[in-house]
DNA sequence: CATCAAAATGAGAACGTTCTCATTGGAGTG
DNA sequence: CACTCCAATGAGAACGTTCTCATTTTGATG
């Protein structure tokens, strides 16, 4: 393979100054006369000149490289995060880099390095354990992704989570459903309040009593999800409904009170979290909060490509409406 | 935010040259005396230095960056190749660009620009309109996801696909089926031919007739694969078996099947091909032929590793095997 | 023609690292 | 001590682009 030609190559074979190419690529086309832009873009043409944004990038301090961190791309969730990250980004000329945390804080540091190494532009982050010592290191802009909780000066997206649970049991709840559980998930950085007191809050309202033994913490999958739908379902009076924290957890928990014979939506009925791609081909299918991931992604890049324009107005945190999807596992109680 | 430290401040505060200063974070340990070494690492500690790749990546050609071109990363088959992809090469301190290519040949060659302007080391792709000019022009190692018709002169990774197919109809015609339909694929880059001819085979060798009424041709979506069940199911003779050419088409056909009153898998079998993650989930569970997506993308990864070290044996094409995955969608006719 | 001002172009330093070849330092020997 | 040899270190060019400031060219005017 030979080598790349360079703007050398190409100011030799038009007769120009290498600052003439230069002014001629980066599209300075006003102070360029035309005969002189025509003789440079043929010899562009000529020698298949493209340029090396290595070299730019040393020069001019930018990369235009991004970087995404997310808990685990296989994860059904963050695809669509991601889509909309990288759309957004690539549309603007930037390059996305994606990595997974797999949710452990030595990785993630190791990330933060490469960005840092790689003199990256930005960064888009589902934090795991990163710090605010650790961010304000990194001299880029950065957005989180999630609640913006412990990062108060970080532009942040996440989805309005406390309106999400409140309209999953007011549908249960007028449904007709009294007694409902609720299996929350455990999350790494949090107290997994964030659909705990939105529930015991919609209890108070309505003036339901709380019963502690309708609360199962869980971590996020299948197999916790069913767990958590076992202990629920050896209680002395069971619940009618059961709201989970995400989608997962609910086809765990669906799949195992199928298993124990229980007829969902007939004798229980089930919310999930998230609406991912599964949960629209379980049997029957399930009824769920959808978050608007790809919108969380676009959003997250525009936060992020307004600070990289130069924008240095006081931090913004977007919380992003969800949508209740009515599906099949949810029911009036005893139907 | 201050400007980097550079190697030329390491220098200064070490009181050696910047070739020392290299040495030292280049692990050449050998020729640098271990007073040297440490009053080096001292400084370096001291400043908070850290490492230029751009610069580094300048002089040397070589950015330890690679891309990975995938049709859509929120399709549920490619979330987990890309993951062993990246785990793999990460693990060798590359860093790994994921593209979209949707389909879209305009759009896989804006990144395969992209990737020859950044001087990226290497490319894994699985192509949709890339031919053996445009990658030529590459002047990287190139790995291809997939079949390697088209690129006998590069490396590939695929499933055995031709085995596959055998395995699900021999599994069926094992559980007393000999009318079996069949769902193939449409794919952009072939004939559609890796599952046909594989069901024209097996057909001969049981000597059971071949009807071409129980061959449907559809996309690769839920959608597509339930109007595929309708027009086997129209047959005045219908299949009491179907093999469809992926997961998203084996549950569309599925649930359109359960809609219209069959019991699965009691008067209906059904398999599927990948075993994404909602195959597990659909009730009852999808029977179906897991392809081994992540050991997929470590192979892939492994290979453009072997080409980055500077092998260059002639080219490789790995089929991996495939896997029976029983699950609740396949009983014998008439159970 | 000469002069002036604005537009067009050129020269070369800068970016931060790596590498090659030259130079220096240190140890061993007579 | 002087000499030799090898290891350790240094000087500076190279990588390919961008940008700043100096120089040249061009067109208009008197």
């Amino acid at each position: 393979m030979p080598k790349h030609p360079t703007i050398v190559d190409v100011a030799r074979l038009a007769g120009v100054s290498t600052a003439t190419v230069g002014r001629v690529i980066n599209g300075q086309d006003d102070i360029v006369r035309e005969k002189t832009r025509r003789r440079v873009l043929e010899a562009i043409s000529q020698l298949g000149y493209e340029r090396n944004s290595v070299a730019g990038s040393l020069r001019t301090d930018r990369t235009c490289m991004i970087a995404l961190s997310i808990p685990d791309i296989t994860n059904p969730f963050w695809p669509e995060v991601a889509r909309g990250v990288q759309d957004t980004l690539e549309a603007h000329d930037y390059t996305v880099v994606t990595v997974n945390s797999d949710w452990d804080a030595a990785r993630e540091l190791r990330y933060l390095k490469m960005v840092r190494r790689n003199r990256f532009d930005g960064l888009i982050i589902n934090p795991t354990d990163a710090n605010l010592t650790d961010f304000h290191s990194m001299g880029i802009p950065i957005v989180i992704l999630g609640s913006e909780e412990g990062y108060p000066n970080y532009d942040s997206v996440g989805s309005a989570t406390t309106q999400a649970v409140q309209e999953a049991l007011e549908y249960l709840y007028r449904l007709g459903h009294r007694r409902i559980g609720l299996i929350a998930g455990r999350s790494r950085r949090r107290r997994s309040t964030n659909r705990y007191h939105p529930y015991v809050d919609f209890l108070a309202r309505k003036q339901l009593r709380l019963d502690e033994a309708l609360i199962v913490h869980s971590e996020f999958s299948l197999q916790a999800g069913a767990s958590a739908m076992r202990e629920l379902l050896s209680l002395r009076e069971p619940p009618s409904a059961v709201f989970a924290a995400n989608d997962i957890i609910a086809i765990g928990a669906m799949q195992t009170a199928q298993a124990m014979g229980w007829r969902i939506p007939e004798q229980l009925s089930i919310i999930g979290m998230d609406n991912v791609y599964a949960a629209a081909t379980t049997s029957p299918p399930l009824t769920t909060i959808a978050k608007p991931k790809y919108e969380i992604g676009v959003r997250a890049a525009d936060m992020l490509l307004a600070r990289l324009g130069g924008d240095d107005s006081p931090a913004r945190h977007i919380q992003l409406a969800c949508t209740l999807i009515e599906r099949g596992s949810t029911a009036a109680p005893g139907c």
